[in-house]
DNA sequence: CTTGTGCCCTGACCGC
DNA sequence: TGCGGTCAGGGCACAA
């Protein structure tokens, strides 16, 4: 489900439940979401632990812990994490729940595709190494030479290079559409033809696509809900993703949807060349 | 290096 | 009502 700006508004809706709180009890429905260490390791090492922090890279929830510890979450395609109060009774699919003061933080996750992770400092460090994320597209450090650094000499399609986390972080199947329409791109433009004021639009279009999409608190298409249990709107303002055989909001023409790297992928076969 | 495929799962939806 | 097929915001392993 979530992609960069639907982590970001559960990172944000979730702060002021979780900041300085600590965690007095673990409960574990299903181990298997559980990625490491084992599960009672896992439950006996967050105990007692307090929040100090949530951060994000990427599609990837960062929880920092007292005593230089970090819980990390992935939440997959349908992952939810809710701050409900104490005692609330648990939905299907619920895997895990974390007691607070004042509450509790619920995962539910139906397809099971999300993971939980408790890491020391160092292990979280060789991890995001490990992964070899790309820029967070929304920080100064993303520029658009730096753009065109990361499209230089590649030529695979311009689809696939957003998709790639190790290109740039945080960007999923919806937003990726949704980015390429934007900038007016096909899909499956190599990479390495684009010309500096093409690379200029993709940069903006980025910035623009995902900034919207935080701005509206996500996009809602099945699953997501933010910390607080609220669907996203940014559904209402999407172009091409889930329109095929409708108009093009700028020229009429109809949305065309194709099947590429296993994903469906959504775009205007005449606003984008 | 690249691409495609299948898999991990459940649930919603559609046609018969 | 039921059944099978298809599809879904992700990501990984593996084959060609």
């Amino acid at each position: 489900m979530p992609e960069l700006p639907e982590v970001e508004t559960i990172k944000e809706t979730l702060k002021p439940f979780l900041c300085g709180k600590t965690i007095e009890q673990v409960t574990v429905n299903r181990p298997e979401v559980i990625a490491e260490p084992g599960a009672a390791e896992f439950v006996a090492l967050l105990r007692g632990r307090r929040i100090l922090a949530l951060e994000r890279r990427g599609k990837f929830l960062l929880v920092k812990l007292s005593g230089s510890y970090w819980l990390v979450i992935h939440l997959g395609m349908t992952g939810r994490l809710l701050w409900l109060e104490s005692g609330a009774p648990q939905a299907a699919h619920t895997h895990l729940v974390l007691r607070l003061e004042g509450g509790e933080v619920h995962f539910v996750d139906p397809r099971r595709f999300g993971r939980l992770y408790f890491f020391s400092q160092p292990r979280l460090a060789e991890f995001i190494d490990l992964k070899d994320f790309g820029p967070e597209p929304l920080t100064p450090e993303f520029t658009p030479e730096k753009l065109g650094e990361l499209l230089r000499d590649r030529r695979r399609p311009l689809k696939a290079l957003l998709l790639d986390q190790r290109l740039i972080a945080g960007i999923g199947n919806i937003y990726a559409d949704e980015i390429l329409f934007a900038a007016g791109l096909h899909p499956l433009r190599p990479a390495s033809s684009l010309k500096e004021k093409e690379i200029n639009a993709l940069y903006h279009s980025i910035r623009k696509v995902l900034a919207a999409g935080i701005a509206h608190g996500g996009t809602t298409v099945r699953d997501y809900v933010d910390g607080s249990g609220r669907a996203g709107s940014h559904q209402d303002h999407l172009c091409v993703y889930g329109r095929a055989g409708q108009g093009c909001p700028a020229c009429g023409t109809l949305i065309e949807r194709r099947r590429y790297a296993g994903r469906s992928t959504y775009f205007c076969p005449r606003c984008q060349v």
